[in-house]
DNA sequence: ACCCAAGTTGACGTTAACGTAAAGGTAATG
DNA sequence: CATTACCTTTACGTTAACGTCAACTTGGGT
């Protein structure tokens, strides 16, 4: 099974965004990509774990809640008593995130709103 | 028609924000409300553009794209060229509001199966 | 052996979006 | 008439999320 792995600026050129930028993330605790030697060497599950993280700025999360947020998608973390922590922290964001859902479908009906408004005002061609 | 006016706490302590974020706003060119002598006076237009505003900040748009996409609601700009163009800078931001949708969908499901799984992690109360 | 592209670690700079005093004006209330 | 409660402007401080050098090492290709 050829494991496949990703340099820094492979994953840059992939996701267009700067060395710089993953590194950063790297250093809030976000990745923590292997090393061969002193280079850093990604594999496909810190691919996905970059690609949830431009999903969450994409969505307007700060890098603590995307960590938060990725946090909650695996429950290795074995005590009951987390667990029941974990799946109300679940609950809210879920929460947070169907407000966010309705906010974004009302600014897409303003804007359909908004755009039938301007075809009127446009002369039409016939 | 009693036309319902507030001050500048009255829409602070309505949208739970500070007096400086309003004032914040209005620098930024976001309201531009009326004054009596020097106290700012806010009508129900200036408390929808508020709100506006926080819906933009709630699903991580920059002032600068609220102000845009608040622009976008009034097609009072009459030139035939502006509203070709205002037309197609409506629609991009659609097509961008529409990606936003998929994401958050995406996160929603991710967010629900991490919850299922949690659960079944947990003992049952049978 | 030499070079170069790509990697590394600091460290300081920048922008957006406010927070936080400081210093003062005004209007109603006791 | 003095205090309280809001209002104002001006200005410096702060945090997140990187940008931007600088100075250095390292693995391949010719």
């Amino acid at each position: 099974m050829a494991n496949t792995t990703y340099s820094i600026s492979d994953l840059a050129a992939e996701f267009d965004i700067t060395t710089r930028t993953i590194r950063f993330y790297e250093e809030k605790g976000l990745l923590s990509p292997k090393r061969i030697g002193t280079s850093r060497i990604y594999d496909s599950a810190n691919r996905t774990r970059l690609k949830l993280i431009l999903r969450g700025k994409r969505l307007g999360f700060t890098l603590e809640e995307s960590r938060d947020i990725i946090g909650m998608y695996d429950p290795t973390h074995g005590n009951v008593d987390q667990l029941q922590k974990l799946a109300t922290g679940i609950q809210q964001k879920r929460q947070q995130l169907e407000l966010q859902l309705h906010d974004i479908k009302a600014m897409i009906k303003d804007l359909r709103d908004a755009e039938n408004k301007c075809m009127q005002a446009l002369p039409t061609t016939d």
